[in-house]
DNA sequence: GATTAGCACTCGGAAGATAAGAGTGCTAGC
DNA sequence: GCTAGCACTCTTATCTTCCGAGTGCTAATC
C-alpha cells in the first residue's frame, strides 16, 4: 500500500529529525515543517505507528523510526546527496597520495572513510587465489640470494635467503630452472609435499634449498588469496549516545576489530546494482550488529578483483550522507584502481601516475 | 626516609588490593592479612597518607595509593613474577608462527601483548635510515619488467613496473648498471633531482625510465626508516571500570590509535637498564596520559635495530604481571630477531626456522 | 470528511529526602 | 605501642515527589 504524500514528508521528517537530534520526535516539532497542526501530525503519526514505520519508546514520547521505516527512508524517501567540493577535495587529495601497496592503501582508506563520515569504518580488497607466473633468482653473494616471484595476479613479492654454507651462481641458476618448470601456474593447494619431494631429488646438491623456497612460495600464495583489510575509527562509536554504554560499545567494537566476520558476511550478502548496499539493524546477519546498521560500497579493483568499503553506525545513521561519501570513494578506488588508463589494475596505474608526477 | 616493615607491607597490601578490585581499601579489610588490628592500620594508613603514598577519595572512604604509591611499590616492593608455563608456551607458539613481514610481525605481537595482558598494546621497531645496496632489473616481457631494491638493512622490495610502450632486454640491462653507479649507498634524503636528471641525460633512450625508478627507490627508502608499528585492543579500555565514561575512553582510545605519539614520546625517554619501563600518570609526558599508565618492553631487533613493546592501562595497572609478560615477549622477540643462531638479522632466522621446520 | 483546538491523562526523568553502611579519627584503657 | 569503642563524616542506594513533554480523544470548525 502507497504512503499518502503527507505521511510521507512526515516520516521523512520524523527520521531526519532524529538522525539529527537523537530524541524522539514529537508532533509539536514537525507542526511549523510540514504545514499543519500537532493534532492532524498525531494522527499521521498514530497511523503511520500501527503500520510499522514508527516506533514508541513509551506512551507519552515522541516517535522514533522503526528499521522498517528506516528501510522506507533508505528505498525511496531520502534525498541522495552529493558530497561537497571541498570533501571530493579532501578525498581525491588523500586516494592520489604516492604509490602504495595495497595493504597500505586499504588501511590508509579505511582512515579515510572514519574521518570523513565520523563513524568506524573498514577497507577490503577480495582477492582470487592466485599462481606463480615466473620465479627470478637475483645471486647476490656467496651466501646470500634473492627469490623473487611474480604473480597471476601482477603482484610481486621477494625474499632474502641467507645461508650458513657457500652456494654457486650455477647452483642458484639450477635453482631457477627448477622450479620454473615445477611450480609456475600452481595455486597454494596444488603444491604438495610430493612435488617438493620429487623436486629435491631431481635438485642435486642444492635440495636443501627447496624447501625454503617452497615453502615462500606458499607463503606467497596464501597471502595473495586472504583479503588485505584496513579498520579504522573504531573509537568513533563512543562519540555516538547509542553506544554510551561501555558494554555495549566494547562488544561491537570487538566485533569489527576483528574484520574476519564482516568480510564472511559480506560474501554472503549481495551488492545492489548500484555498488551500494544499505543493511539495517535486524537486517544484519551477525547478532553483534542486530541493534546497528552497515553502508557498503564496492569498488572494481582491477584484475577482476572487488573491493568493498564500508561503516558502522547506530540504526540512527545519517544514511544519506554516509551513502554519498562512500560512493564517492568508491568512484574514485575504481578510477585509481582499474581505470580505463590502468588496464592491467593496480601496480600498473601506480606507476604511470607516477610518472605523471615527475613529467611536470 | 626508610618506611618500617609493616608500612611496607601495608602499602603493598593497599596496592595489590586496589589492582584487583579497583575500589578503595579500608583498614578492616587488611587486619587479618597484616595481622593486627584494624584501629593500627588506620593509625599506619594515616602516616603513609601523610608521606603522599597514599590518598583518599573523600574523609570517609579507603585509601588508594596515589601515583608515588604506585612508583614505590614499582620500584620495590612489588615481586617479580614470572609468566606461567601455560602463558609462556601460548607466547612461544604464537611468535614461532611461519615467516613474516616485519609490519606484519609487528602487527601480530601488538594483538599478542594485547590480549595475554587484557590492556591495549602496541609494538614497534625503530630503524635507522637506510640506503641502496643493489638494484636487480628482471625483464619480463617487452612491456613489463620488475625492480629488486635490496636495502642495507638486509630488506628487499621489489617493483612490477608495466609499460605502454616496449622496451628490450638490453634496455633494462643498461638501467640497471646505471642505478647500481648512481644510486646505491644514498639515503633518501640524498637523492636529488638533479642527480636524477643527470641520470635521465646519462639513460639515452631509456631516460623517460629513470624518474619511476627513482622515485620508486625514495619510496623504498623513506617507507625503511619509518616505524612500522602495531596497536591493538585498543577496546580492552572499555571493560576496566576508571573507563567508564565514553568521554575519557574515547580520548584515551584515540590517543592510543594515532601511534605517532607514543612513539615520540618513547624516543624522549630512555629505558631502564633491564630494558623495562613503567611510566605512571603524571609521570607520562603526554598530557592524555596523565590518569594512565604505560609499561614498556624494548627488546634487540637485530642489525643495530631497537624495538619496544608496551602496554597502556589505569595508574590501577596489573604491574607486576603485566611486567613479567613484556619482558618475556621482548625477550622472545630479541631471540627471534637477534638471537645467537641469527647474525644477519630478520630475514636470515626466519628462513633458517623454516628449513628446520621442513627437515623434521 | 478532513482539520484543528482543547483537555485529561500517562509516563519518564530530575530533584530532593531519607536511610544505610563503610570507614575514619580520636580517646581511653591495656 | 597496640587495641577496643564510639561519635562523626560522607557516599550511595532507594524512595518520593513533582514537572512537563507528548499523547489520544472529543468536539467544534472549515
Amino acid at each position: 500500500m502507497e504512503l499518502s504524500e503527507r505521511k510521507k514528508r512526515i516520516l521523512t521528517a520524523v527520521v531526519e529529525n532524529y538522525i539529527a537530534t537523537a530524541e524522539p520526535v514529537g508532533s509539536k516539532a514537525l507542526a511549523e515543517t510540514i504545514g499543519c497542526s500537532s493534532a492532524t501530525i498525531r494522527n499521521e503519526m498514530s497511523e503511520l505507528t500501527g503500520m510499522g514505520y514508527l516506533e514508541q519508546p513509551h506512551t507519552s514520547a515522541g516517535r522514533v523510526p522503526s528499521p522498517a521505516g528506516y528501510r522506507l527512508y533508505v528505498n525511496e524517501l531520502m534525498e541522495r546527496q552529493k558530497v561537497t567540493e571541498a570533501e571530493a577535495a579532501a578525498i581525491n587529495e588523500k586516494l592520489s597520495q604516492r604509490e602504495r601497496q595495497l595493504e597500505q592503501l586499504m588501511s590508509d582508506v579505511g582512515q579515510l572513510t572514519s574521518s570523513m563520515t565520523q563513524y568506524p569504518a573498514y577497507a577490503l580488497t577480495m582477492k582470487p587465489p592466485a599462481a606463480v607466473k615466473r620465479f627470478d633468482f637475483i645471486y647476490v653473494d656467496q651466501n646470500t640470494f634473492i627469490v623473487v616471484v611474480l604473480l597471476t595476479d601482477n603482484t610481486v613479492k621477494n625474499k632474502l635467503v641467507h645461508l650458513p654454507f657457500s652456494v654457486h651462481q650455477e647452483q642458484v641458476t639450477t635453482l631457477s630452472t627448477l622450479f620454473n618448470a615445477n611450480f609456475t601456474g600452481l595455486t597454494d593447494g596444488e603444491i604438495t609435499d610430493q612435488l617438493i619431494r620429487s623436486t629435491e631429488r631431481a635438485a642435486g646438491d642444492t635440495y636443501g634449498l627447496v624447501a625454503v623456497v617452497a615453502s615462500f612460495t606458499i607463503e606467497c600464495l596464501t597471502s595473495a588469496k586472504t583479503a588485505p583489510m584496513g579498520v579504522a575509527g573504531a573509537s568513533q562509536l563512543l562519540s555516538q549516545p547509542e553506544y554510551r554504554d561501555p558494554d555495549k560499545a566494547h562488544a561491537l567494537m570487538n566485533f569489527i576489530s576483528n574484520g574476519d566476520r564482516l568480510v564472511s558476511d559480506i560474501a554472503k550478502m549481495g551488492m545492489e546494482r548500484d555498488g551500494l548496499r544499505v543493511t539495517i539493524g535486524p537486517e544484519n546477519l551477525a547478532e553483534e550488529l542486530k541493534d546497528s546498521s552497515v553502508v557498503m560500497a564496492s569498488y572494481d579493483a582491477g584484475d577482476g578483483m572487488r573491493g568493498y568499503i564500508g561503516v558502522v553506525g547506530p540504526t540512527r545513521m545519517d544514511y544519506s550522507s554516509v551513502a554519498a561519501k562512500l560512493s564517492y570513494i568508491a568512484a574514485g578506488l575504481s578510477r585509481l584502481l582499474a581505470g580505463p588508463d590502468a588496464p592491467a589494475g593496480l601496480n600498473n596505474k601506480l606507476v604511470l601516475k607516477e610518472r605523471d608526477d615527475h613529467e611536470q
